[in-house]
DNA sequence: TTCTACATATTATGATTATAAAATGCAATA
DNA sequence: TATTGCATTTTATAATCATAATATGTAGAA
């Protein structure tokens, strides 16, 4: 058997691409340019161009290429959730919810959990490797893995706020921190959307990608990769056991209200305000979310 | 064809074990403690016991088991590197080394790994994924893997080093930082005998060694993982890059002797001072030692 | 010239299998 | 009662192969 085929995941991609772009109907789509977008060579986008002709987003001409049949913007949800992704994040999450749930011992083998989730071994390694990556589980010397305290111990939740207060605190005084105002008034504009009442309809999912998006566009200012790098890294994790916690929607406006106040201090340049602040505002979230263990 | 054996690295890891705990002529070596210890099965354990009393270091008593034959401080060097791993490292560092000499291309197949290295794809894909965390390369969606700038840029170089700074003068400042003092004191002595001389006939591997164990012992006394895990990922970067840069022996006897200062520091209670200092030493290093790109 | 469209080469996956190693149950022994 | 030493079960590796995918060279259209 083969490999599943990257094509409607590039499919998704191709969709967000236009839509971040803002491209209109007609514009051309040469395969290089979004192959060099996605980092994979010519096949997979034209099989990709080819499914989204049937479906009517793109035209075909003949040796001309594909071009956008509608505007991006009236393209609505178009994108699906792909078997391929949706499968391995699903294994992913079931995995921490067995382990979460003690249905999986501190140690398995590898055969083991391939009978479990019933994965060929290649895409389990995929899996565990992600999972070692983040650093809640380890292969042993001998067989097996080993599930580490990270996820289930309440002192690792605390100390992971503790990690992310100094980091994003300290990423806002390096000296080549330097905000990227447009970016800021995207977020500007999310928060205030999400203070409007959005805190009440949006997905927990949704919020909590804001949130995540919000606290690395502040990283990602610092213009230093180890910082970001670090903080995505912990916010992988955090997703994991947060995923699970009902959100406290009563607490979302003032956290909003908070980002707001950074955003504020940042452009007025009070960076060390700004900074200080942000400090207090992650270890307050830490102090009253964090989950009974 | 089946896998390498663990067992040389077994042996190696008892005679380490025995060496550190100082034990003495005659001791009695439990299998299941052993096996504990270096978190395997007794089996591995075992074959590796019956090597090491082919080798005169152990002593085997019929149904009672294996005791130490020597005084540990007497075993000498007897570790010898594991083709295992020293395969394994060897090729992790050919990999670093061809890729900072360009001769790898920033995108390559694992096939062509594979050929290069004369390397099985499971042998190959622990390397790569070893790799992919420390974060100088990541799989592409389609084929094959990309290099990132991360090992060839000098910026990331003093990026790295901004991080180190931050995360290790934080780490001192969090409540829950408690030095060890037993620890302390043999930090003292190494880096007494390292300012005593050592810093001219040690290998560089040990001085390396024994300056990334300063500070992860530093880091370690926070009681925070998060911290501890940053400074070990970005160490092991550290180590490749400055490996091939020739250590400039005339500042280790600076670099000891503000070792000692911090211990100085911590040890008279005077934490926020070490902490400063802390930072101040590792900027000071990160600036002199970068090597040109 | 740029780019597509097709043909061809190359690649990664998954299934299968042999084999040596690791893990483990348990009787025998100190 | 704890621990060894053996026997048995289970596990991971590596090699091979079929297959469907990705990558790429190139003629020819725009």
């Amino acid at each position: 058997m083969a490999r599943n085929s990257l094509s409607p995941q590039i499919s998704n991609s191709i969709i967000e691409f236009v839509k971040s772009k803002e491209m209109r109907k007609g514009e051309h789509l040469p395969l290089q340019m979004l192959a060099d977008a996605f980092r994979v060579s010519r096949a997979p986008v034209m099989s990709a161009l080819r499914r989204l002709e049937e479906e009517g987003v793109v035209r075909a001409e003949a040796n001309r290429g594909y071009f956008l049949a509608v505007d991006a913007e009236n393209l609505g949800i178009t994108s699906r959730p792909t078997e391929q992704e949706s499968g391995e994040d699903a294994i992913y999450f079931k995995i921490a919810e067995d382990r979460l749930a003690g249905r999986l011992p501190e140690r398995v083998s590898e055969a083991e959990l391939m009978r479990l989730y019933e994965l060929p071994r290649s895409r389990l390694l995929k899996i565990l490797h992600r999972i070692a990556d983040e650093g809640w589980v380890e292969r042993l010397p001998g067989n097996g893995w080993a599930f580490r305290q990270t996820l289930t111990s309440r002192q690792s939740y605390e100390d992971g706020y503790a990690f992310r207060a100094v980091i994003e605190q300290q990423a806002m005084l390096l000296p080549s921190f330097e905000p990227d105002l447009e970016e800021l008034q995207r977020a500007r504009q999310t928060q205030t959307a999400l203070s409007a009442g959005g805190y009440q309809t949006w997905s927990r999912a949704e919020i909590f990608k804001a949130n995540n998006e919000f606290h690395e566009m502040l990283v990602g200012w610092s213009k230093n990769e180890f910082f970001l790098d670090a903080i995505r890294r912990i916010n992988r994790l955090r997703r994991l056991i947060e995923y699970h916690i009902t959100i406290d929607r009563s607490r979302l406006p003032k956290q909003t209200e908070e980002h707001l106040h950074i955003l504020d201090l940042i452009e007025s340049g009070r960076r060390s305000e700004a900074a200080a602040f942000l400090y207090t505002h992650i270890m307050g979230a830490g102090r009253i979310k964090a989950p009974q263990v």
